[in-house]
RNA sequence: GGAGAGUUGGCAGAGUGGUCGAUUGCGGCGGUCUUGAAAACCGUUGAACCGCGAGGUUCCGGGGGUUCGAAUCCCUCACUCUCCGCCA
């Protein structure tokens, strides 16, 4: 959520900013801003009958003590007309303050001077590119006949237990699985992260922290019986540890990392895109989160970005790093890099990972804030990337390992796995 | 699931209708003393909003009510703890 503060001094750059989504903000801000106007001014007149009311009361409070009993009721009457007016005022506060915040609500976070104008990811640019594809053998087959053939995941059985999107990895499968859990966690903590294990399940506080409420509300799976939501990414949990904290002083970069499985409905997609480990309402990923200090959000950022290429470099698995459009960065992010690794046997690229700065956008609604050298509270950046989600990663090393043989693991994993082909 | 007790500033913990945004202790910060440190002593120490400022308003779990006046009384919701039950 954009910072009303900034919207009044700021208001041109933040409509030009954002045209670079193609969101036209013009309308949402003028009346936001003509909104202000008015909640300022019956603000004001509210706190001043406030004021001269608690005056009274208090005159009231020692005429009591003199035991002037007469001269009480002549002020007691001068009270009854202000506490109407000031009852009227403030349920136009109140309503304003609430047409306000559902205006705050609709704007987007603001892009990044890099990031450049485009409606959808056909706009998005690349940034760097690794390697070449890998040559396949003669016969190669895309992911969910691999998964079959050797026993890894049983997709129709996840459809019988749960519904379609829940697999269920079995054997070597799930070993490699979790390989990747733990070799992901290890690269994290050696970068410096801290390890977390979050609640899967958060409140309603927390999905409005960290931005998917009210936004994104079908996205997620919902508890109606306890009022909770299932987490989308360990984003969510991880990031709101820090809500409604001032840290003490201006030296702090958090670094958490966990792994959490994620939930999502993901309503209206259909046919390849869906198919095998391509889209899944339930999925595993290893996820980065940072908290830091405006001035080094820029440094934090790149840092996340070159963790997730050593990730794929140990993996040794092509990939491509896209910075995207106006138009295709996340609602709270100002500047999102995708990284896509290239399925050779899909003979397409899918995306694995993705690393987001948010600014002040989801620390404005956490109440995340630090204190400066000058004892006045700012509020502090957050970031987060996944590194890495599980099944894409899952599906490109077994389409680009694949040999008339059996899957050849790369070297990394060999430790983690216990074994190093699969067949 | 049943019964009871709570929720106050970074923490601990007073406060049951009127100068209470809140006694006190610890912690933090500044100072005196000291070669330095500790101890002792003195001072200081929450947040948000409006305002150039002076200043004002709001916040004692959330919401609502009673009252001229609420941390204090009433209603309601949430959460925490204790005991019992059930259970990994």
């Amino acid at each position: 959520m954009l910072e009303i503060a900034r919207i009044r001094t700021d208001k041109d750059a933040i409509i030009n900013g954002l045209n670079k989504r193609h969101f036209d903000a013009r309308p949402i801000i003028d009346e936001i801003l003509e909104k202000d106007e008015l909640w300022k001014k019956n603000k004001a007149s509210m706190e001043k009958a406030s004021a001269e009311m608690n005056s009274y009361a208090k005159e009231i409070g020692s005429l009591m003590k003199e035991g002037k009993k007469d001269e009480v009721e002549a002020v007691k009457a001068k009270v009854a007309e202000l506490k109407s007016t000031e009852a009227s005022l403030k349920e136009v506060v109140q309503d304003l303050e609430k047409a306000i915040q559902n205006l705050l609500y609709q704007l987007p976070n603001v892009p990044n001077e890099l990031v450049k104008i485009g409606k959808n990811e056909l706009d998005n640019e690349t940034v760097e590119e690794s390697g070449t594809a890998p040559k396949l053998h003669e016969g190669a087959v895309p992911h969910w006949e691999l998964t079959k053939r050797y026993n890894l995941i049983d997709f129709e059985l996840g459809v019988k237990i749960t519904g379609a999107g829940f697999p269920v990895y079995r054997g070597k499968g799930a070993k490699l699985q979790r390989a990747l859990i733990q070799f992901f966690l290890d690269e994290a903590e050696k970068a410096g992260y801290e390890e977390f294990i979050p609640p899967h399940v958060v409140n309603e506080a927390s999905a409005y922290g960290t931005g998917q409420l009210p936004d994104k509300e079908g996205q997620m799976y919902y508890i109606t019986e306890d009022d909770l939501y299932m987490i989308p990414t360990a984003e969510v949990p991880l990031t709101n540890i820090y809500r409604d904290v001032i840290l003490p002083d201006e030296n702090f970069s958090i670094k958490m990392t966990g792994y959490t499985p994620c939930f999502r409905r993901e309503a209206g997609s259909y046919g390849a895109h869906v198919r095998g480990l391509n889209r899944l309402h339930q999925f595993d990923k290893v996820e980065i989160v940072r908290i830091e200090h405006p001035d080094n959000t820029e440094k934090a950022l790149g840092e996340m970005i070159d963790h997730v290429k050593g990730l794929l470099e140990k993996l040794g698995l092509q990939y491509r790093i896209l910075r995207l459009c106006g138009g295709d960065t996340g609602f709270a992010s100002s500047m999102t890099y995708d990284f896509e690794v290239y399925s050779a046997a899909q003979e397409k690229w899918l995306e694995v990972s993705s690393c987001s700065r948010f600014d002040t956008f989801q620390s404005n609604r956490l109440k995340l804030r630090f204190k400066t050298a000058n004892k006045t509270t700012q509020l502090a950046h957050t970031l987060n990337g996944s590194a890495l989600a599980l099944p894409r990663i899952m599906a490109a090393l077994m389409e680009n390992y694949q040999t008339p043989d059996g899957i050849i693991l790369p070297d990394v994993l060999h430790k983690y796995t216990g074994f190093t082909k699969i067949d």
